[in-house]
DNA sequence: CTGTTAGCGCATTCAA
DNA sequence: TTGAATGCGCTAACAG
């Protein structure tokens, strides 16, 4: 509507002068004009054209968020509290520095790296990024990247990440099922994330049990159907079948929720008939009864560093760490069970 | 990078016919230029500067989706999965019919309209606009506006809203709770919400109570604190007073599930000593035990049909119903005893 | 301290 | 079927 020319008519000044009262380049305006252009900008309600912005500069003021997942995913990844942290985290963020918030989902790299370049992006955020994509992107664009929850297969430090000590928190939940007698274990997680965070933490739990001579396979890692009706099934048949297991350790809160739950329902006594264990420590762990055993991790502390660190890699600030790995805390509660 | 020129240069045509190509209006090219174009788009992996499609055509394909929320928000806002599933189905929706999604919360009317003008926005969904806001906004600016669960002051048939049968929700619930001998109940919900959904449940509950001779005062409507501590609070003095309601109304499953956590964990037996009931029928309602009594609504349906509703408007299609109201459905499980 | 100007990449209109 | 020209609103460099 109003444009920087109409500003500078009805201030009886020239655009360059209303230009640098925009920028706060006030040195080169006098008082007097300053406040009479001012007064003029908000009569006028005036707001920038963003895109010839974008064309004159070469730059959005747009951070995008890309949550990679697969192209049939239910709604049931969003609903997880910890996308709605992360989210919600980084959307303060973002708007509070002046910048704008775009989000997208999507499993395709190539989709990456158009939105970077149509939008002219001044960064981007991109969260749970598979190992073998990292690289493609990181070298199709110049924008400044910051991965959350990603895995490289490559040289780590070339990347700039906030994520978990994933391996120390699946350690420190098998050492503590150890200590309490279990020697078989079953390992609930995302199915596409070998290499990824869950992975990670399954390494951990071999560690441990590594530890104290007890074998942990790859048998052992049960990936999640996405449905739920499927994952309803899963957990019945695990608890049913007549087998070795004696706890079932889930990556997530929410999985290990539903499932005590469920289970629950179908007349299966927790901890007493088989012990669970979550990961997030979040509100689900705490709702259910018996309260989840379950790691301590803080999302919304991710959101705000993976801004703040793309904050500094817009401008050219120094970065301490690259590549940041957030502490975990074990939180023992009432759904594991001393086994012998 | 590559720009129109570019690649005009690269195949050995003219700007305009590669624009051609690109808008799809293959009648006017030949078919052996056609395919050279294409290759060369393909090759160079061609992408459009948005800001020059902004200011040349005013319109950013960016779909804007503000949430209204106080500014001191903590995180549980975003946590409830009613949002995550209503942000889901939307940037599914969006990304879909190949518009942008930016996200953005705030209380300020003037921001959301800065907002569209700046971006020129195709479109914009607005979540949980206070009553008294509507009117500036839509008065404003030109974009095409869809509300979800907002209420309006004036006529509403001027708006276009996605909201729910609120009302009739807190009256079935209310209509169950008086059939099963309960004549005092409390009424947990947001406090900001006068006018809002909330408010329209508790109408709901007031025109069940008054149909049976009842008298329910404003005095049984309780604001919820923002902070988790305050809300402990609150739960356990309404639960120890020495009151004469046997029931709590939660606005939400999220509230509901959070009380019937935290009153076991302090000895309360529910529904033994006081019965709750929720709103959504979400995860939080089936997590809990005993499961909540509550009210059944689809969250991502919302978003779906609030973009869909956007799209018709953008594309100046008809609309047959300009403010929908979701049906609700009384979903009767464990967390109500009956009293006398 | 203030004004002028070129050019960013695209859509669109008109001309060939 | 294709080419050339204009202008969208802003930034930045330069001129006064």
């Amino acid at each position: 509507m109003s444009t920087i020319k109409e500003i500078a008519e009805n201030a009886g000044v020239s655009p360059t002068t209303v230009a640098n009262v925009l920028h706060g380049k006030t040195k080169r305006v006098s008082q007097a004009t300053l406040e009479k252009v001012r007064a003029v900008i908000e009569e006028k309600k005036y707001a920038p054209n963003m895109g010839a912005i974008i064309l004159a500069g070469n730059n959005s003021r747009i951070v995008g968020v890309i949550m990679f997942m697969e192209p049939r995913w239910d709604e049931t990844v969003l609903e997880d509290p910890f996308s709605s942290a992360i989210l919600g985290a980084m959307e303060q963020e973002i708007r509070s520095q002046g910048y704008f918030f775009m989000l997208h989902t999507t499993s395709d790299e190539d989709e990456v790296v158009r939105l970077s370049k149509a939008w002219k992006l001044a960064g981007l955020i991109l969260v749970w990024v598979p190992g073998n994509i990292c690289r493609v992107i990181k070298e199709s664009i110049e924008t400044p990247l910051v991965f959350i929850d990603s895995y490289f297969t490559d040289c780590e430090h070339v990347y700039h990440n906030i994520g978990l000590q994933d391996e120390q928190g699946g350690y420190e939940i098998a050492r503590y099922l150890v200590s309490m007698g279990h020697t078989h274990i079953m390992f609930l997680a995302n199915d596409s994330s070998f290499g990824g965070s869950d992975f990670a933490r399954f390494k951990g739990c071999q560690k441990a049990f590594e530890e104290k001579g007890l074998p942990l396979g790859f048998d052992c890692y049960v990936p999640m159907p996405k449905d739920r009706q499927e994952r309803y099934e899963l957990y019945k048949n695990i608890a049913h079948k007549n087998s070795t297991h004696t706890v079932l350790v889930f990556s997530a809160d929410y999985y290990a929720a539903e499932a005590v739950s469920y289970l629950q329902d179908c007349g299966v006594d927790i901890p007493g008939q088989i012990s669970v264990t979550g990961f997030d420590d979040n509100i689900f762990s705490r709702l259910v009864r018996p309260h989840l055993t379950t790691v301590n991790q803080d999302p919304g502390e991710k959101g705000r560093l993976a801004i703040s660190m793309l904050m500094k890699l817009i401008h050219n600030k120094p970065i301490a760490t690259p590549n940041i790995r957030l502490g975990v805390r074990l939180e023992v509660r009432d759904s594991v069970r001393k086994v012998n």
